[in-house]
DNA sequence: CAGGCTATCCGTCACGCACG
DNA sequence: CGTGCGTGACGGATAGCCTG
């Protein structure tokens, strides 16, 4: 639990984190991705790559939010299969109950 | 108290599917 | 067939708990 949800903010703000500030050409693991900071970058892009570049930040931000809303949903289908789950139990306590008492009264009148 | 373990969240990538 | 979207998988970050 207890997260702090800053980077909502920042997404939020424009504010891109620089880690997230990666070469276009994907494929690689992300773990080499995210030493490749922008601090090693020595001179600057030629210009069609600045329109790559937003396109890619454009679909980071996209993604990054249906993450969220797939996340949300994916829980919420949980809570609801616990929900059926627990209610589904209940209604099997009770059939059960149920069952043993007409048994009961079957039985005495069989005597 | 430091360090290991575990649970949870998040961002990103890769892939498949639907649509125009 | 290209494009966008939804989602599973993966790995990093962080918090909380436990143990020596």
């Amino acid at each position: 639990m207890a997260v702090t949800g800053d980077e909502t903010e920042s997404a939020a703000t424009g504010d891109i984190p620089a880690y997230q500030l990666r070469s276009p050409n994907s494929g690689l693991a992300h773990s080499i991705m995210m030493a490749a900071s922008p601090g090693n970058m020595q001179s600057p892009p030629p210009p069609h790559t600045e329109a790559i570049t937003l396109k890619r930040e454009v679909r980071l931000m996209k993604n990054r939010e249906a993450a969220r809303e797939c996340r949300r949903k994916k829980k919420e289908y949980v809570k609801c299969l616990e929900n059926r789950v627990a209610v589904l139990e209940n209604q099997n306590k009770t059939l059960i109950e149920e069952l043993k008492a007409l048994k009961d009264i079957y039985c005495h009148k069989a005597e």
